[in-house]
DNA sequence: ACTTGTTTAAAACAGCCGTTTAAAACAAGT
DNA sequence: ACTTGTTTTAAACGGCTGTTTTAAACAAGT
């Protein structure tokens, strides 16, 4: 047992190049020789620390979850003093940021992208614990910004337009890269094309609100 | 469909079942064994017609690219009777149509999406074959969306914006389907989720082209 | 020093992979 | 009927995979 009390190096090495290399290669094409190359440590050290390799992928995305989370908080995004505007804004930045991250640090969210791409058993823990919370921050901000009175539907669309815009600087990155290389060169750019896709969204919660016959607006 | 004695060649039959198999493994996972069994031909016979798996899978990806364009034509446009607006909506419906066809013949498109998630060296002739041109089309019409004088980089960003919320519903379909799997359970759901994102780009668009040259800076 | 439990190490296992081999089956021309 | 070239087949070859085995190294308590 490997217990809570203070991990092992060993352990802690695997588990920081597991998420490299299952963000690099997905887990198929990830090998637990070329893991346990990287964090220099016995092949057999995957089966004893962890159980399996599917074991150790489970736990590789639990432990980018925290990083990531720790790394990009968002309790801005609660911050009542600011306008809705602003704290959608935020939100765009930010996770535009943390999709374009390519730091050392910035395998955790090129792992969950890949689960979303090609989700495994883990999804579903994924979506509970790290999707399902953000997209309720992203529903409430959206909620503000249209009309009270919209349907669900609407604003179910609106979410995956807005996560649709941002999401493609990952999973299209390849396009991105090759087509439009100068909207991700430097953070300026990223910061400039995270901006697009807001004030882009913007426009349309506008429109989406003015066009909304039910009730007259009564913010505003 | 695929009987002891069908009347297609092998080499067909093998092309056939490759953009199928490809499309639903990626090529890594695509074993050639499975890709002969469903094509009843015998495991040696990708090496005898195709040099190899990997000549195979640029041969499907070929393939699949003439299916698509020919299942999916687009001439209406370059139609000049139409409005911008009905032609970007048409060009918008048909992707996320193409994107989301599941049927026998659907497997193309996702063949193309696996492709762009994850290139392979194929990925070049693609770009050049299928997806500049499908940009081109789109910029031509955004273009004409948008105010003449707007500069390169925003344009390129409102492609961006469209082809993300489109791709979204492959890309990330497995998040589509397990939280809001009402916007893609029929035709008809589709068709209106097609139409959303239409207007919520033809919203964006008329702000950008009312706020020209100057964005406002919704931030602060 | 001995015991106990934990961690590392080298080697091997069984299975699947892409590919090749070599021979058999076939079709068509002469 | 025989030759020629093409297609199909069963079997095998290395190579890489995740995992297990077995034993050695280690730390700590007694």
């Amino acid at each position: 047992m490997t217990g809570p009390n203070t991990p092992e190096p060993a352990f802690d090495r695997l588990l920081q190049v597991a998420v490299e290399v299952f963000a690099e290669f997905g887990f198929r094409d990830a090998t637990v020789r070329e893991i346990c190359t990287r964090a220099n440590v016995n092949v057999a050290s995957v089966s004893y620390y962890f159980r399996s390799k599917d074991a150790l992928y489970v736990q590789a995305l639990n432990f980018a979850f925290k990083e990531a989370n720790r790394r990009y908080p968002q309790e801005h995004l609660l911050d009542q003093s600011l306008s809705p505007e602003q704290r959608f804004t935020g939100f765009v930045v930010n996770f535009i940021k943390k999709l374009l991250d390519d730091s050392n640090l910035g395998f955790f969210n090129k792992l969950i992208a890949r689960e979303i791409y090609e989700p495994t058993k883990a999804l579903d823990d994924i979506l509970a614990t790290a999707i399902v919370p953000q997209f309720g921050y992203l529903e409430a901000i959206i909620r503000q910004l249209l009309s009270p009175q919209v349907d669900n539907q609407t604003v179910q669309r609106c979410m995956l337009s807005v996560f649709g815009q941002c999401l493609t600087f990952k999973h299209s990155r390849s396009i991105v890269e090759r087509l439009f290389p100068e909207l991700i060169a430097d953070p300026i750019a990223i910061q400039a094309t995270a901006q697009h896709i807001a004030d882009f969204s913007l426009y349309a919660f506008a429109q989406f609100k003015a066009s909304n016959p039910t009730l007259p607006d009564l913010q505003q």
